[in-house]
DNA sequence: GACATCACG
DNA sequence: GACGTACGTGATGTCC
């Protein structure tokens, strides 16, 4: 229905009422599963209400709940600190919020966001276009940032108290008419929302100086007239933040919509959807009060005790129904029922694991357990077929194109929840394809929040541990070693019943774990620091990074020469040939033919030939000497200059490493393929390997790390008030150490002296023991036990955390990290000679996994801190970032991720002590670092 | 595929 | 009283 003259648009401010509903009700939960479902019940207690209240006589013809979109809006843009300092959203409210906007549609009621822009200014530009066209608009908000907008037939109607905001309750308001509200609040400035204003003038006294000016250019062009000299004072000083205030708190009557005002026509309520919805939500008496409101049956809601009883409801994995999607009437078919869920399992199907050269070659989906689907898009027709067709496609299946574009708005759309095992894969295949996957659920991150320590997080671990089902494997479809065939030359008919079971144990999956994560109180940790982290990596994984295989080829060759000359100088010492790899062989050379002392054999009965044991001949030996310096330089050259060569990527010319989100107990991440977290840099041949990674033409290299952040970490949360001092003073805190301990004045400090205490602090980090700090340091363990010994009488506090935390882990079988990571330590309570490695593991994790939060949380917030910038992030290794900036951009750059870093524990929690990082930049990582 | 070794934080 | 011992990773080569 076209919105004509005399028409009447609602618009109601739908981020608003969620917040509302939040805090009005209690923390329920839907009692089948444990959701979180409280804001959502009142919403739609909102929504019912504003329905019936609305149909008197001054009924809208045109209605719309209208949302913020999550994330970044032009005003963050405009002033990087623009509602800086709201409080992050509460953990159970976060899962509700795409149900808020499947209940709007659920009541038939128009629906509408728009990335990048707030709700607000969508308001206004309907409110505008709604006014230009002679209708009348009331907006359902009390939001004072919407006044601006009353007049000329806009009025605000607060929904709590049912009280109509006209032109005049604005003027009483502000003490200014509705069109000068926003140069009142570019003065006033306001603290909800971080907008600066101008400082020391309220609301008061900014409506009496526009008021008596006019308006606010005015006001500040004749600043100099003022006579109060501090308010003239501060309106020349700060009249560019003032100016920014009003850029702020202004709203956009131009934001570029993608619906109409006539589509918001109100409409009736539809009872086939809205009645299955409430049944979902499980909302029992407000589907009896709209069913009776509708005069049709309620619909019947089971008791969760009935479920339970009536277990076998979900199918078991050898009663399932696998369909094939081969054309767009049953591909429609499927993304009705997605829609219709809210949610899908997605399992993308491909060439390779590596996703940089994966072709897409089939898309399995799952919406309830056992009724999953395939849809085949690029197979190849069986062996045996002709071989001159060799790169056709195999019948029956839809075109490519054709598939994505249908699949491509159910993908991106905000309100349909897309589930995965590992997604980010999936999420990079699909961004190759054009299609932005949003929003995820990861149900390896899910297990890793919630089991991380107790086991892996693969599917097939999952399946087995969690629905005793051992999913099909993969081996048969594809052959093993040389034979091993691509996906794409798998038959149809042999994908299908694989890649729907995958999409279907996904989905049986996310209903077992999705519900844990709020009982186990790991929901802000999933929320925050696992599932935001995905498509920060896999934007960094698809930028890669540039390395020059020219470099890494000359150093190959030398090091070929070097270990050439080595080894004939080795065999010669040894009086015979020998593989010089072979520790076995190179064990029986030292110890059995030359009878050198130290022979020590392992569990294998091997002699053991391993650094300590070489450096220890090394002495008298030049045999041992020679091996290690051969060694050196062999693992060099195999795993650094010839094997990241064979890693770089013939389209991009760059290293595309995969990380592990859940790979490393603690919440470290784990780099692979390669691993780009172990490149050498402590010896100075080794850190040469570094100058091959560069930067494009016109670009350096930008590396950030923390310094000592595990250590001051450790202050912090063992409470050691000398070292917090030290670090607050930028003090040299081995040297620090060494000074309480040996009683050296820090003028005074030896290097020597300083290297022990530096072994000490790390030792005490990864739970020291005598003989682990005797065999670092290379003395008597008696004299280790003794550093040991003197530094918990210097420090206590650290002795008390480590029995703290070990009594913790005792009790719970788990520890945890000061952002709530939890880590299980089910070995703990064992008995034998594990334990002394579980407690170690125990004491190290909190502080391991605790800077692995913090630099998790920079890396999330990355993204928005240097947008617009000519600006990469490509890698992360533990405590460091790496950036590729453009020449020009490069001190803005460290400046805004140096701030992001230092910054990145706020403000969840307050370190006692400063985080401070260290930047450096340069035409390659060496010169970065 | 197990093991030993060694690169990093 | 003996045992095994610094935390967390991934890649490589040898050998069975």
């Amino acid at each position: 229905m076209a919105f004509d003259k005399g028409c009447h648009l609602h618009l109601i401010d739908g981020s608003a009422y969620i917040f509302r509903a939040y805090h009005a009700l209690p923390p329920l939960t839907r009692k089948s599963d444990g959701l979180p479902i409280g804001a959502v019940a009142g919403f739609c207690n909102m929504l019912h209400r504003y329905v019936l209240d609305s149909n008197g006589g001054d009924a809208p013809t045109h209605a719309a709940v209208i949302f913020d979109h999550s994330g970044h809006t032009f005003r963050n843009d405009l002033y990087d600190l623009y509602k800086a300092n709201r409080e992050a959203m509460p953990e159970d409210l976060r899962p509700q919020i795409p149900l808020t906007r499947r209940a709007t549609e659920a009541f038939n009621i128009a629906c509408h966001e728009i990335e990048g822009y707030e709700a607000d200014d969508i308001i206004a530009t309907l409110a505008c276009e709604a006014r230009n066209r002679g209708g009348r608009v009331t907006i359902l908000s009390s939001d004072k940032d919407l006044m601006q907008l009353v007049g000329g037939g806009v009025e605000l109607l607060d929904p709590m108290k049912n009280r109509r905001i006209d032109a005049a309750a604005v003027e009483e308001r502000f003490g200014v008419p509705p069109e000068r509200v926003v140069d009142a609040q570019a003065l006033a400035g306001d603290s909800v929302d971080n907008i600066p204003g101008a400082p020391g003038i309220g609301i008061k006294t900014a409506a009496l100086l526009i008021n008596e000016y006019g308006d606010l250019d005015t006001l500040l062009d004749r600043a100099g007239e003022i006579p109060q000299p501090r308010r003239r004072q501060t309106l020349i000083e700060h009249r560019v933040q003032i100016e920014l205030s009003r850029e702020l708190v202004r709203l956009d009557c131009d934001t570029p919509l993608d619906f109409s005002l006539d589509d918001l026509a109100v409409r009736d309520y539809d009872p086939d959807v809205l009645l299955p919805f409430l049944a979902e939500m499980e909302f029992r008496s407000l589907s009896r009060r709209i069913a009776e409101h509708l005069g049709v049956e309620a619909p019947a809601i089971p008791e969760p005790e009935a479920t339970a009883t009536a277990a076998p409801e979900t199918p078991g994995f050898d009663d399932v129904k696998h369909e094939r999607i081969g054309d767009a009437a049953t591909l429609a078919q499927w993304i009705e029922r997605i829609r219709a869920r809210g949610y899908v399992a997605v399992d993308t199907e491909t060439t390779s694991l590596d996703e940089m050269k994966a072709e897409l070659v089939g898309v399995a989906l799952c919406v309830e357990p056992g009724h999953a689907a395939y849809l085949p898009l690029r197979h190849r027709p069986g062996a045996g077929s002709d071989l001159f067709a060799d790169d056709s496609l195999a019948v029956g299946q839809m075109p490519v194109d054709e598939a994505l574009a249908l699949l491509k708005p159910v993908l991106e759309d905000p309100a349909i929840l897309k589930i995965g095992q590992n997604i980010k894969y999936d999420a990079k295949i699909l961004a190759r394809c054009g299609i932005d996957i949003a929003p995820i659920d990861d149900t390896m991150l899910l297990s890793y929040a919630l089991h991380a320590g107790l086991h892996g997080h693969g599917m097939d671990t999952l399946c087995e541990r969690y629905l005793g089902h051992t999913p099909l494997p993969i081996k048969p479809l594809l052959g093993a070693g040389k034979s091993a065939i691509t996906f794409d030359r798998v038959t149809v008919d042999d994908a299908l019943p694989y890649a729907a079971e995958d999409a279907d144990v996904t989905l049986r999956l996310w209903q077992a774990f999705k519900p844990q994560l709020h009982r186990e109180r790991v929901t802000t940790v999933y929320e925050t620091l696992e599932r935001p982290l995905i498509p920060v990596l896999a934007q960094m994984e698809m930028n890669g990074i540039k390395v020059d295989r020219a470099t890494l080829s000359r150093m190959s060759s030398a090091f070929a020469q070097k270990m050439a000359g080595l080894e004939a100088e080795i065999h010669g010492l040894a009086g015979e040939t020998f593989n010089i790899g072979s520790p076995k062989q190179l064990g029986e050379i030292l110890f059995d033919k030359m009878n050198l002392p130290g022979g020590k054999r392992g569990k294998t009965g091997a002699y053991s030939t391993n650094v300590d044991v070489l450096e220890d001949l090394a002495t008298e030996h030049d045999l041992a000497r020679r091996v290690l310096d051969w060694r050196a330089i062999s693992k060099l050259k195999s795993t650094y200059t010839d094997a990241l060569q064979t890693h770089i990527n013939p389209e991009t010319g760059r290293v595309h490493t995969c990380y592990s989100i859940a790979g490393a107990n603690t919440g470290r991440l784990a780099s692979t393929d390669p691993n780009l977290q172990n490149i050498p840099v402590r010896s100075e041949e080794g850190r040469r390997i570094r100058e091959a990674f560069v930067a494009e033409e016109g670009n350096l290299l930008v590396s950030l790390d923390y310094s000592q952040i595990e250590l001051r970490i450790l202050a912090h949360i063992a409470g050691i008030d000398e070292l917090k001092a030290a670090f607050a003073e930028g003090l040299d805190i081995h040297a620090l150490t060494a000074s309480e301990m040996f009683h050296v004045p820090l003028d005074q400090m030896t290097p020597e002296i300083r290297r022990q205490a530096k072994a000490i602090n790390f030792g005490v980090i990864y739970g020291i023991s005598g003989f682990g700090l005797a065999r670092n340091l290379r003395i008597p363990r008696a004299e280790a036990q003794g550093f040991i010994d003197r530094y918990f009488e210097r420090f206590p506090g650290i002795r008390d955390y480590m029995e703290r935390t070990k009594a913790f882990a005792r009790e719970h079988e788990y520890v945890q990290t000061l952002f709530g990571r939890r880590i299980r330590t089910p070995e703990i309570n064992a008995k034998g000679p594990r334990s002394g490695l579980a407690y170690r593991a125990a004491i190290n994790a909190p502080i391991q996994g605790t800077a692995a939060d913090v630099i998790r949380r920079a890396m999330i917030r990355m993204p928005a801190a240097i947008k617009g910038l000519p600006a990469r992030m490509l890698l992360q290794v533990h405590d460091e970032l790496l950036f590729e900036v453009a020449e020009g951009a490069v001190d803005e750059v460290i400046s805004r991720a140096r701030d992001v870093m230092e910054n990145a524990a706020d403000p969840v929690v307050h370190l006692d002590v400063k985080l401070t990082v260290d930047a450096g930049s340069g035409p390659n990582w060496a010169q970065a670092h």
